[in-house]
DNA sequence: CTGTTAGCGCATTCAG
DNA sequence: CTGAATGCGCTAACAG
């Protein structure tokens, strides 16, 4: 008795064989009407639609993608969601690729390659159309996976040499070099950084104290709290600058989040910003400090690289030549100046 | 000619039944030893293991999901992720559930229950095995859809008379009769309220008004900016006050972000917290302006929420009987006090 | 403990 | 423009 479910239970799911019924057509013609109506009449369209209205028809995506050869699901891999720099990124990229009528599926990496793999691993078995990654350290593993699925993949957020396929985002170092030239242009010589332990936050800061260095400038104090980013790490970092005594003339921050809370300790002990001491952040637009008056930090422009990096997927996914186009693109940032002097 | 996939393209992705040749097995061994170790000789599951690793073979979830009643798939919808005061609560509840083998499907519904609505619809398709909302105000669509499918049902942040299925939250009119209270046994009868346009703050901020006013405080004055947070909502909101002369004695805001705003205003105009204004923040532990010494704050663990949703979600899952039994948890909230008077 | 059988719900061939 | 056949890759149910 080859009884299909839907004949069996006629409450349950109904299925695309249950909306043909009721609107007197083949399956096939439901499923067109649904995914390609450019490919049915009006009037058989508009039958089916009422159909699956009574029904209360829904698409089960599961049997979708594995009959045809997309799954409509895209994976994106963040470090964590705590004030995250990558919100206006995050956000466009699902607007947009919400619109063409993808969903998201979300991975928390904890800024641990290993944790990344594990993810990987498991968020592959989805078939997804495509994947972002946030940075460019992966373990071996997961780029010889990547290889071998084949799809397309987005690093955000940093650039590389040898990137996996495409590459949307800028240069820590050239943030920490532009960061060093605004500095030693305003005159400041000692230098203090708060960073968290993010790999990209800690190569702006190490580009920045090689080239402050270059230039003869004072040793800089680094005080490196765990992530992620909060004010509090923030206060603390600067509460422990304060301790050794090697705040010196400006505080550079890993985020703008983190700018808060030295402000934020700052303010509290009565010291004024910039006159007693600046500070620096770093962050998107939507990020804590923006327009804050006595912040100089460091913008990048996240919608943009959200909104990039959707339209470098659905052009991959659309086009059906495998040749990887090397897409590397390097949106830059824009150093936002606000202080007094 | 039944010819399957993978004799056609000896080199495509291998199936299960690649890894049953290898490993001289059927292919239901094979799921069994990946799915269901306990019921395989360690033996057999060690050469199954070795086959899956030779041939690179990743289980294919959607197939799995059509075959299988669960697809593995949790769907949670927030807000915005825009300097979120839900990133604890989705930390916690994304790793609890990667745990257990379940994957996030994430939606961003920005607050307003139509695109929630679109969302849903779109994510059904996925047959999610549970679904985790943010707040109780859903369309009447999304509501009937939700009681059709059956699936675990989560409403967070938040307490209604009669949920979904489960609610783990806390009343947000009872914060606002907090911070009334609060204020008043501190002396301050001058309240002004900065907050975002999103329904849960909103309530606070009203049930906090009414509170004032039936102790007879003087009326409340009110900035509402969009969604979302940021700090420069806070500080546009509070530079509106003092433009309206309506400040008064302490700014009450929507979120810790927006009082960071707020404080940071008030330190480049020389106010100082708390002895000219006191300013009142809500958040939960992660959120920005916790350790702030001079902020008093309504602090939610959100963690324990997010721990609480899993926890809920896959008790629900395991058990076969389909009796939704109403969990519906308080998980109340905190007053913390950072004040010298 | 292992294998056999029979679909899950849909989209891609091909025909008409 | 519509329909019929077929199988995507896997697991549930039953046998052995």
């Amino acid at each position: 008795m080859n009884r299909r479910q839907s004949d069996r239970h006629p409450t349950g799911t109904p299925t695309l064989i249950d909306v043909a019924k009721v609107a007197g057509v083949s399956p096939i013609t439901v499923s067109r009407a649904l995914g390609r109506p450019e490919l049915v009449t009006d009037a058989t369209r508009r039958r089916v639609l009422a159909a699956v209205r009574t029904t209360g028809y829904v698409p089960n995506l599961a049997a979708g993608s594995l009959a045809g050869r997309r799954s409509r699901l895209m994976a994106i891999f963040l470090p964590t969601i705590a004030n995250s720099i990558f919100a206006d990124t995050v956000q466009a990229l699902t607007d947009r690729l919400a619109e063409a009528g993808y969903q998201t599926l979300l991975g928390l990496t904890g800024y641990c390659p290993e944790q990344e793999q594990a993810l990987l691993e498991a968020v592959l078995g989805r078939r997804p159309d495509g994947i972002v990654l946030t940075g460019t350290e992966h373990t071996q593993a997961s780029r010889d996976c990547l290889a071998r699925v084949g799809i397309p993949v987005v690093e955000a957020w940093d650039l590389c040499e040898r990137p996996l396929d495409m590459l949307v985002g800028f240069s820590h170092e050239a943030v920490g070099r532009a960061v060093a030239r605004y500095l030693l242009s305003k005159g400041y010589r000692r230098v203090s950084v708060v960073s968290i332990d993010d790999p990209r936050g800690l190569r702006r800061c190490c580009s920045l104290i090689e080239a402050m260095a270059e230039q003869g400038a004072d040793p800089i104090a680094m005080e490196v709290l765990p992530a992620p980013a909060t004010v509090a790490v923030g206060r603390q970092g600067f509460c422990r600058l304060l301790e050794r005594n090697a705040a010196g003339d400006v505080v550079v921050c890993s985020s703008d989040t983190v700018a808060q809370g030295v402000l934020a300790e700052a303010a509290s002990r009565g010291l004024s910003v910039p006159e007693h001491l600046a500070v620096m952040g770093f962050g998107d637009l939507s990020s804590a400090a923006h327009s804050h008056p006595t912040l100089t930090t460091v913008r990048v422009d996240g919608a943009r690289i959200g909104r990039t990096i959707a339209e470098a997927l659905l052009a991959r996914i659309a086009e059906p030549g495998q040749a990887r186009a090397p897409l590397r693109l390097d949106v830059g940032f824009e150093l936002i100046v606000r202080d007094s002097t």
